[in-house]
DNA sequence: GGCGCTGTTGGCCGCACGCCAATAACGGTA
DNA sequence: TACCGTTATTGGCGTGCGGCCAACAGCGCC
């Protein structure tokens, strides 16, 4: 008996790891330049070619697969060893912002997108991974001005200083309302006065 | 013939821009505690007793609502002329700066909840909304402390101040991480920073 | 070449939202 | 006081999206 002509499978069969990751790498992309609500997961199935349940099997529900791409986005590379805590402060501290924006210029229209602003209504789970996110900054940037990470309130500082940055380079990125030097220098400056001038005031200012 | 008793009515008839108000206080309050998606318009309208459709014939759709009360939230008091720019700079900048985190103690909760980044996915709408506020709080501080409110630039950083101001109340209100006086403390000493050491200095630092 | 494992599909179901015609509260008028 | 027009308000319908699940099929193994 002749065979059938053979066809090709509809569908090819992937490892668990790869399918999931090119789910979430269309996922990124698509919230990355669309809000939750205009992104549905018909859009991101579509986008990886796949069948819209199987995004919940993978990641569960859409907020699930969401909350992973945040997770995703607000990884930033490890501190260049270069930077190291050499030299006088403020040697250090414009060495060390010159590298975060080179970094930031690069992932520019991502990271704007994942700093900014929603609007109303915190998401306690958003909320957690961003403060993870900025406290890891954070701990950096002591570390590279050389000062101890782990004391609490200086941390704290710190990552109030990160609400500065986000916003100078958005600033410097979106609206081109400031230049990447004019970005430098506010964030150098104000790092510096908060070095010499805050922290070491800190317990003074009641507890 | 005998009236029969006279039912009271089922539902009483508003003005139109009273029965907006009362909806739209109910959906400040509910936006504020909960995130955008976990509100439904059900929700709100059982809130504020009153039939679903309504909150479209009042203001379209539920986006429409939610921008709405963005924009009652970010409206910020007028700024107390008693702070006008008398005075050394640094007595002038720890009053306003005293003065701002007076008022934003009071609706502390709702401050943090409308400036907080709700991550992913720009809304331009939004954005619009939050810059809008910001560009107007930008001016205020720059009359405070005595300086042209129109040079651009100065607007751009004074803005980007903002972001510094939003983190470090963050830090206060949400995670008790920092106290009152040393936020007043950090953003006291920034500002008269910026005032003295970085804006003079923008034209330099190339355009 | 059959057989089982499991990655993948497709469709069903419930829910939330936008829309619209019908309804009823209320002020004015005779 | 009884009626009437205006219009604020309701209630239900249609649509689209997201979570779930049972059946299906690609692929490795005996």
């Amino acid at each position: 008996m002749t065979t059938a002509p053979a066809e090709p499978p509809r569908w090819r069969r992937l490892e668990p790891d790869a399918r999931r990751e090119q789910i979430l790498d269309c996922a990124v992309r698509l919230f990355g330049e669309r809000p939750y609500a205009a992104v549905s997961t018909a859009d991101i199935a579509r986008g990886a070619g796949v069948a819209r349940g199987l995004l919940n099997h993978y990641f569960g529900t859409k907020r699930d697969l969401y909350l992973e791409v945040v997770r995703t986005l607000v990884m930033l590379p490890e501190l260049d060893d270069a930077i190291a805590a050499t030299g006088p402060l403020r040697a250090r501290v414009q060495r060390s912002v010159e590298w975060f924006l080179d970094v930031v210029s690069v992932h520019a229209r991502t990271f704007v997108a994942v700093t900014g602003a929603e609007g109303v209504g915190d998401d306690p789970e958003i909320e957690r991974i961003l403060a993870a996110a900025d406290d890891a900054a954070a701990r950096k940037v002591l570390e590279t001005v050389g000062l101890d990470a782990d004391v609490d309130e200086h941390r704290a500082v710190i990552r109030a200083y990160g609400g500065l940055v986000k916003a100078a380079v958005r600033e410097w990125v979106r609206g081109q309302t400031l230049t990447r030097s004019q970005v430098q220098l506010l964030l150098s400056q104000a790092l510096i006065t908060i070095v010499r001038d805050v922290l070491p005031e800190m317990e003074t200012a009641d507890d």
